[in-house]
Formats: structure tokens, C-alpha cells, sequence
DNA sequence: CCCATTCGCATACAGTGTTCGCGAACCATG
DNA sequence: CATGGTTCGCGAACACTGTATGCGAATGGG
């Protein structure tokens, strides 16, 4: 009678206490999933794919995932698994730093980790033990507890801002980009635009500011 | 002969100079694409359903757009025809920090925007305009140019993950979120989450970090 | 007037997420 | 050991999607 399926995965159990034993675990699937992602990309990622990857056939994985982005969420979370969590040295921000630090070596590995952070945002149980340990960080510091939360979203968010923007200036996106932006220039009607574009060929890069501004940015939140 | 297409839409010419006239413009398609994501959401924006809105044909499409991608560019750059720029004051921080006003007011607008500002970004003639503008605040500032290219992207960026944020708040993910929040806390293996979730319930909400935030994350690329 | 060129679009193709239904596998109970 | 109740695997189908192709209609310069 009553269905009502839990409404998240994560209270879902993997394994029906009765009837036939599943052939394969979320694990597995995830993995597949991941390593597909990392090598063609997230939208390669489609149940026939990955049922395909798995030998099995695309249906199948309905008995382990309700959607397709549910997958996705498995996805990400599998991700935050990753990071290493040590004992907090007292000093909140070296260890927000470290943890942000991370989260950048992570989002590099996955190229499609960036996007699955900013545009579906997710807690599963490795990104709860995640949040665990920057609350423990921020055990003592006398802020709101929305406040810390925020802090929490904005270490990856940021940090996904960050990469993405790194990617972008070395894909082959770039170079259409500043195409526009010279044929902009060239028309002569940005006068800023056209000096920056001037300005740029001759400068080096300057320094990795990552770290600055996610400091500066948490320290904005937590007051 | 030579075929060799422009590869950005804002460099190739919008009607032909010769040959039959076209019936609509990139204009027109595009209001109706903003029209129909801000109804009913980014995925609603399909080909065929915005053709049938302009009441045309789905390949109709296509003689304006190469692909669907380059009409959702479109839609992200006529947002930023939304911005009103003043003339820079000579306080810039201040001249910044209304500009992400403006963006997060531009946002809450269109929900799909923050999405695509942080998946897809895009510097169309509007976008250009933006630019200039923000160099033009910037002018008299000595920081690289390039920081001055992360600043423009982070103001963007930054206020998207805000909004995103703040809708993730009131949406009805954020039900199935808490439950699994509550359920990890009755689990007693996460005392700091056990607390926070007890201490959330009788605290008011705590202010709004988003000008604090803003502020000090340019304060952080601009040195 | 003619003709090169562009526009509108019906049709088709490959691929997508998801549902349905059925046979096979499993375990607890009789 | 047999019998049910339950779950699992999955072939087939459905409603979509983005996009390519090809052809008739419109257009304006020579």
C-alpha cells in the first residue's frame, strides 16, 4: 500500500532486505559513472552509457537510481571523499584554506565538478562528514550558525568559480573569445577595452590569487 | 567557396545583404526564449518550443542561430542590457558594489541566469558594454589587467552562487535537504551538525552578508 | 526579366530520459 | 522441500530532444 519512497537517496537503503540480491552497488555504478565523466565529459554521461560500461542494460540502473540526476548527485558526493580532513589546529582560517586548496586539486581532477557544485548543489553522507569537520573548524568562532553555513557553500562555490574561469582561459573558447574582443577593440568605440587588450599582450600573468581572495571572502561572511 | 563561418554569432552579420528578407529577428527570438525560461525554466527552452512561440517552423531557427547553445549566449547577453551604468563616481568599491546589486536584482529576474553565468559565461555586445564600463571604474586603479578581467568575472559569478544560494533556501529541495540534515543528526554521529540544526530552529535569520562579501572578494583580486 | 542567393520549413535521423511488463532469482515460511 | 511474496534485470516502447538535408518561395541587382 503506502509507497511514499524516501524522498532522497541517501535514506533510501541500497539493498532490499528481501527478494532477488542486486547484482551490482551504487558504488560501482558511480565509479563508471565518474570515470566516464572524467574522460568524455558530463554529458556523456547517459543511463545507456553507463549501463553499457557496466554490461548491463540501460533499465537496469533504475533499480538503483530514480533519475538521472540523482546519478549526478552520487557523483558529486563520491567526490568529496577525496579530501583529507586532519585534526583542527586552531587557527579557522589556515584550515578553511587548506580545505579550499583541496577542493581546487579535487575540481581539477574532474573537470565536471565545477558546474555539478554551482548548478546542483548537494549533501550526501561524504559531503556531511565535509561539513561536519568545517563546523568543527569553526567550533569556537562566535558567529550565526546560517553564517557558517554560508561559509561552507562559499568555499566551493568559489573555488568552482576559480577553476572554471582557469579552464576557460585555456580552452579553445578563448580563442574565439578574444577574436571578439579584438574585433571589438578594433572598432575603436571601447577605448578601455582596446587599452587592456594593449596592456595585456605585453604583461606577464600575475600571481595566483586564489588564495587571497577566498580568505578575504570567508572572512566577509563570518565577520 | 570559402566557407568558414564566423565562430562567434556577434561577429557574423545578423541579415544577409542579398537574397529573400528574413521574417524575424535574433531580437525578437531571443525575448521569446527570455520569455519562456523565465516561465517555465532553462530546459523548457527547446528549439521547438520557441519556434512555435514565434509561431515558425523549429529548422526556421537555425537561420539564425548555428545551435541551441548560441541561443542561450543570446538570452545571457540581452540580460545585460538590463544593468544601468552611471558614470564612475571616484569611489570604486562603491561604484562596483552597485553594480552587484544590480546583477543580483538582474538575477532574481531571470532564475535561469545564474546558471548559465556560472556554466556558460559569455561576452556578448552587452556584456562588452558591461566591461567597459567596470574598466572605466577601474581606470585610475594599479592592478594588472588581468586581475582587473578576474574582478569583472568574479562580481558575476560571485552573485550568481549568492542568488543560487538564496533560492536553494526557499525552494522545495531545501525540505528534502533538512530531512536528510535531521536525519544525520538523529544519528548522533555528527555532534557539530546535531548542534547547529538545534541552534538554527531558535535563532532569527542573521543579516545580509552580500555587500560584505562582494566587497571584500575584489578587495582580495584588486590588492 | 533572369538568376544567384537567401529564407522558411517538412521531414528524417540519431540519441535522450523514463516507463512498463514479464521472467528469473531469492528468502522466509509452511 | 515446495510455495509465495518480493525484488532484480532488462527488452521494448514512448515522448522528447538537437540537428542535417533538400526543396519551393521570396528577393533584389545586373
Amino acid at each position: 500500500m503506502a509507497e511514499q519512497q524516501e524522498p532522497v537517496i541517501w535514506m533510501r537503503p541500497e539493498q532490499a532486505p528481501v527478494g532477488r540480491r542486486a547484482e551490482r552497488s551504487r558504488a560501482e555504478i558511480t565509479a563508471a559513472a565518474v570515470e566516464l565523466a572524467d574522460r568524455e565529459g558530463l554529458e556523456a554521461v547517459s543511463m545507456r552509457r553507463v549501463a553499457s560500461i557496466l554490461g548491463t542494460g540501460a533499465a537496469s540502473l533504475y533499480r538503483y537510481v530514480a533519475t538521472r540526476d540523482e546519478l549526478l548527485d552520487l557523483m558529486t558526493d563520491s567526490t568529496a571523499s577525496e579530501y583529507h580532513l586532519p585534526a583542527p589546529s586552531g587557527d579557522w582560517q589556515a584550515d578553511l584554506l587548506t580545505l579550499a586548496r583541496q577542493a581546487r586539486q579535487i575540481m581539477r581532477r574532474h573537470p565536471w565538478l565545477p558546474t555539478m557544485v554551482m548548478g546542483r548543489p548537494t549533501l550526501g553522507p561524504h559531503g556531511i562528514d565535509l561539513l561536519e569537520h568545517v563546523l568543527d573548524v569553526l567550533a569556537d568562532h562566535p558567529a550565526d550558525p546560517a553564517c557558517k553555513l554560508e561559509a561552507f557553500a562559499l568555499i566551493s562555490g568559489l573555488t568552482a568559480l576559480f577553476v572554471q574561469n582557469e579552464r576557460a582561459a585555456t580552452d579553445t573558447s578563448a580563442t574565439r573569445r578574444s577574436a571578439y574582443l579584438r574585433h571589438v577593440a578594433a572598432a575603436g568605440s571601447h577605448p578601455r577595452i582596446t587599452a587592456l587588450l594593449a596592456a595585456c599582450t605585453s604583461d606577464g600573468n600575475p600571481g595566483d590569487r586564489f588564495d587571497v581572495v577566498v580568505v578575504r571572502a570567508l572572512t566577509g561572511v563570518l565577520g
